[in-house]
DNA sequence: GGCGGCGTTAGACTTTGTCTAATCATCATT
DNA sequence: AATGATGATTAGACAAAGTCTAACGCCGCC
């Protein structure tokens, strides 16, 4: 993704620019990727960014929230952040922690359940848990 | 599940019989319910119980490799333990934080992805993410 | 009775993420 | 240009979940 196309993105989603979210947001969403916050930082200290911990986490958070970035539940100890923002699912490697992105046309999603009483859908996740065949 | 029931369970998955483990598996395999490690071990604390907290861990993390009980990776600041342990699928209402079963019956899941490369499958998690209906 | 192997334990420790209070940046108003 | 309001950023304290360590207990076996 361009910084051009970034600054569209934050217009869109109603998201104040500032040097800070611009530096978080060129990394995330340079290319298709799940990335955790640590993971981030570490590439931000990389290039020479002094951006503090306190604004990755704020940022994130509300990239979240914006839409601007997807957190994937998958591993109890941190949050990953995916840039591709359209439906899709996931495949989770467990014996590498690695995630693979599965297009929506991927998988054939029949029937759905009745929701409970009082609610309304917000979305579905699907992860495929694997591991690497041992020969 | 009746006593006898985690008794038999328990040898059928190779898991050596303690008092501490009894105590801990009658809490979760009680009923079919969604529990966090600090939930079980406030009830074992209501019921008078004195398993330290690093054995609820060890005893969970054991019921999980040994498929006594499953961990559902749904909210990042704990892990949650489900005492149904056949194939179904989840709920997840993001205003109260509960899970409900959802029978695998109920969703029709039809073409499945290609695995990458090297890999078989290990299992496939669904959670349909809900939220109250604000009338 | 002594030994070996697990399981359990208290509490220290680690990791992830949040919070607080101060500072900074931006913009509008005078 | 100064002032003030608002919101973002920051360092570092803090909180919460879970792991680790080292000591101890228990039990079966020699
Ligand atoms: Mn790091
Ligand atoms: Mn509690
Ligand atoms: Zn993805
Ligand atoms: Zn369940």
């Amino acid at each position: 993704m361009t910084r051009e196309e970034i600054l569209e993105l934050f217009d869109k989603r109603g998201v104040k620019l500032t040097p800070q979210r611009l530096e978080v947001a060129a990394i995330l969403l340079e290319k298709p990727q799940h990335l955790s916050a640590d993971q981030i930082i570490d590439r931000l200290r990389d290039t020479g960014s002094k951006v503090s911990k306190a604004t990755v986490y704020n940022t994130l958070n509300l990239f979240g929230e914006k839409g601007i970035a997807r957190e994937i539940k998958v591993d109890p100890v941190r949050r990953i952040y995916d840039s591709t923002r359209g439906h899709h699912y996931h495949f989770y490697n467990v014996d590498t922690g690695e995630l693979e992105d599965i297009p929506v046309g991927a998988v054939e999603l029949g029937r759905q359940p009745d929701l409970p009483e009082g609610t309304e859908p917000l979305g579905v996740d699907i992860i495929i848990r694997i591991k690497n065949r041992r020969n």
